[in-house]
DNA sequence: TCGAAAGTAAGACTTTAGTCTAATAGACGA
DNA sequence: TCGTCTATTAGACTAAAGTCTTACTTTCGA
């Protein structure tokens, strides 16, 4: 018996992988989840053999939430599921420690191999890309590890930094004091090695597969 | 007889451009720089017909570069010459008021077709890219013009703001006071409708094509 | 040619960022 | 089970950011 946790915020989407996996793999128990807070929860209370996320999910924030969740689960595999087509992006994944990624145009046999693939420990990726696929630059790569020893406080004060807030927003925004905020802030610099919210900022964007939306 | 101007910091790209546009154009006059500050120094004391503008120029900041040159030149048509090939770029590069893009690894013939084209008035771009190019948002375009209405001196603050430099050391390296700074950081704000500096560095970095380079 | 508008520059002041110290609580290994 | 390590919280303090006011200069159109 397999357990898989499908998380994206696209219902029908859901829908769909569901019934690609169940009509193409056996003995398999499904779990959804349509957020970052939800996928998490489920990964703390269940044993998931493999983890389908989609990038674009309510409160994940792309690359950061990927990372979250590796940091948080390490042991979990991680297929991503997302309708980027960017070489450099799947690079940065795959960088992250992603097992497979899947486009969302895949088809049903295509994303059951995957699954396959990925539960025997190997990395699948879809054919297009062979070759396509650059090792990820060393900073990058020192980045991504650093930004994944956050913990998850340090986290979401870093996602707020990123948006433009003030240590004062931030803190009303996650109930807590602007000092621990600023707490927050300090060791974050520490542990990214840079010495002002500037720099966090760039990093973070850095990490960012899309453009951030409106400026608030 | 009809000025062009070669701006590109590889000389030998700047002879093979050269090469390439005196064989296939009679009557032509050419003109070369190879940084930002040449560039504008260059448009200021002639009547340039054409610019052939490298993005990755000492200086020019990718994006900012071509801004910066729409903004003091506007009636300069501008062809930008890049090594990319990343159609989401290339449509910020025409949403922002380039007339055409060269890529380095395109022919004499095309050249000289492409500088024909846009010197006649129309836009020009490889046939690869037909239909790739998507109108830029307007969110986008709204930045843009906000970041080219800057002055020469606060877009030089708002560079060094974007490297995670402090006031003081903005200062220091434009040779004004701190004081300058602010009062340059505070239009700067008023003009992009923002109130802090994380939200600046935010803009800037959606403008910059490549990654910034290391963080200091 | 003269005044209006805008860029540049800077001092004084308020707000926010960031550091240092320290206390509490939970996790983990000996 | 005990001690250690670390995350989290917070107060007091210093440094930097950001605002307001003012003044000098250049440019441009009436």
């Amino acid at each position: 018996m397999i357990t898989l946790l499908i998380a994206d915020d696209h219902p029908l989407y859901r829908d769909a992988l569901r019934g690609a996996l169940s009509s193409s793999l056996t003995d398999i128990h499904l779990l959804e989840a349509a957020d970052l807070a939800a996928t998490v929860e489920t990964l703390e209370h269940n044993d998931v053999d493999l983890l389908l996320l989609d990038l674009h999910m309510p409160g994940s924030q792309d690359l950061f939430g990927l990372l979250h969740i590796r940091k948080l689960f390490p042991d979990v595999p991680v297929a991503v599921v997302s309708g980027t087509e960017d070489p450099l992006i799947i690079s940065k994944i795959v960088g992250v420690g992603a097992l497979g990624f899947i486009p969302k145009t895949a088809s049903s046999s295509d994303i059951a191999d995957a699954v396959s693939a990925i539960l025997d420990g190997d990395v699948w990726l879809p054919e297009a890309f062979d070759g396509k696929i650059e090792e990820v630059d060393e900073e990058f790569s020192k980045l991504a590890d650093q930004v994944a020893s956050l913990t998850p406080s340090q986290y979401k004060v870093l996602c707020y930094m990123r948006d433009g807030l003030l240590n004062k927003q931030i803190g009303y925004n996650l109930d807590i004091a602007e000092a621990t905020v600023k707490a927050h802030v300090t060791a974050i610099f520490k542990k990214l090695g840079i010495n002002n919210r500037t720099q966090a900022v760039l990093i973070a964007s850095q990490l960012e597969l899309e453009p951030p939306a409106a400026i608030h």
